[in-house]
DNA sequence: GTTATCTTTTAACCGCTATTAGAAGATTGT
DNA sequence: ACAATCTTCTAATAGCGGTTAAAAGATAAC
């Protein structure tokens, strides 16, 4: 039981920067562990999203971050420890990024144009702002229930948001009818989460692609006479 | 190098059954040497799609097929050739069901209703076929690149199905016009695709999801007069 | 029923990777 | 400069899992 020397943040689990603005540069007045911290987690999440949950050696996620595998235990009591809180922080941002999105739209916004503003969101975190996401969706089907379990709290946050999404828009009459929600919400999910397998910036642009997303959507469960 | 005794069947790579008809009962002709080794197949795709490429042991393999790890050295030369056949077999056969489904259709039947038949059988070999599709679409990502690039002149030829309803669509018109069909297409395959990682038989019926995603994409993709 | 072949098993081997121990390097305050 | 603490490194440890070797069980031919 290691539990003598203290490493600068080691509560329980979960750990995130405020939601970042909408540029790079992270970090200004941090001390240089905070830093070292950061850019190990940072290289956690890209080498888990590469590898995968079994893959990700910790002599890889070093090496992405300049430093030594060992340095690692300085700041996580385990491989397990490091894995769970990226997928934590990745479900996290995620639902932070896309709710804080919603927030910014003024009341009264149709339910659709709603939609319209997560699809933006979701993709972009996805694809840009964070390899977090990204390793998270690739992985949930993947990790194992010690680590699930604590992720999936966050994940059914998350999801809560889109059935809200759709129920308004059911609601509302937006949604086509004939339409299962239960069933079309995660379809459209698929839509988004599925881009960051395929998408590269060398394909096309962000924009094109959070553009025909939504057209797609739109048009895919929009109730007739709803359009704007 | 044990290149000594012979193995059954120990050509190149892939090898696959002919495409099963409608019902399970595979197998009837077949020497019992030949049922532990699609046993075996099988085994590895289902523990590949539950536990990753890397999180795949051969000892699970093995257990869930009834043998001893050591055993699957009678019929592949390694791990590695192993999962490669598991991820061929997986493309190839999800590519020949989608085709053979679509050369069903009458001659003369429209885009829009071809994508619908190229929808219905990818789900279903997705979500009930077959283990092998599903562990293909959970593992591209992380394969190594010796196995990828086998792997992917097989996927290339069923994106080229994809992509060749999606031009037929454009030629007659029946494609909304202002979308990409370059990007439409991978969108609308991430709608079937993810759909492995959150469908599950005590959710919903086969053929809601199915009946669902046509739907949306139908809805989603089709021009203004373009509706069956 | 005996022999040759096919199939599977048990018992090592070996490399790889998480983890630990303990020794340096930094850093900071005085 | 010096000491105390924080951070990172190098060098071992330990167990897991792919692979191999060789023996044991089937199977079929004669």
């Amino acid at each position: 039981m290691p539990a003598l020397k203290g490493p600068p943040g080691s509560s329980g689990a979960a750990r995130h920067s405020g939601s970042s603005g909408s540029s790079g540069a992270s970090g200004e007045g941090q001390t240089k562990s905070e830093r070292t911290r950061e850019r190990l987690l940072h290289a956690a999440a890209v080498t888990l999203s590469r590898l995968g949950y079994a893959g990700m050696r910790l002599v890889d996620v070093g090496e992405e971050a300049g430093v030594q595998a060992p340095a690692i235990y300085y700041y996580w009591p385990s491989r397990e420890q490091l894995i769970e809180e990226v997928v934590t922080v990745g479900t996290v941002r995620l639902r932070e990024y896309v709710a804080a999105a919603l927030a910014a739209a003024p009341p009264g916004t149709p339910a659709l144009d709603r939609l319209d503003i997560a699809i933006d969101a979701h993709l972009r975190q996805l694809m840009s702002e964070s390899a977090f996401a990204h390793a998270v969706i690739r992985n949930i089907s993947q990790l194992p229930a010690a680590i699930r379990s604590r992720q999936i709290v966050e994940e059914r946050k998350y999801a809560e948001i889109w059935r809200g999404l759709f129920a308004e828009a059911v609601a509302s009459g937006e949604l086509r009818s004939g339409l299962d929600p239960d069933l079309a919400q995660p379809l459209i999910i698929g839509i988004l989460n599925w881009a960051a397998e395929w998408w590269s910036p060398k394909r096309s642009s962000i924009d094109a692609v959070v553009a025909t997303a939504q057209s797609i959507v739109r048009h895919g469960v929009a109730a007739p006479g709803s359009f704007s």
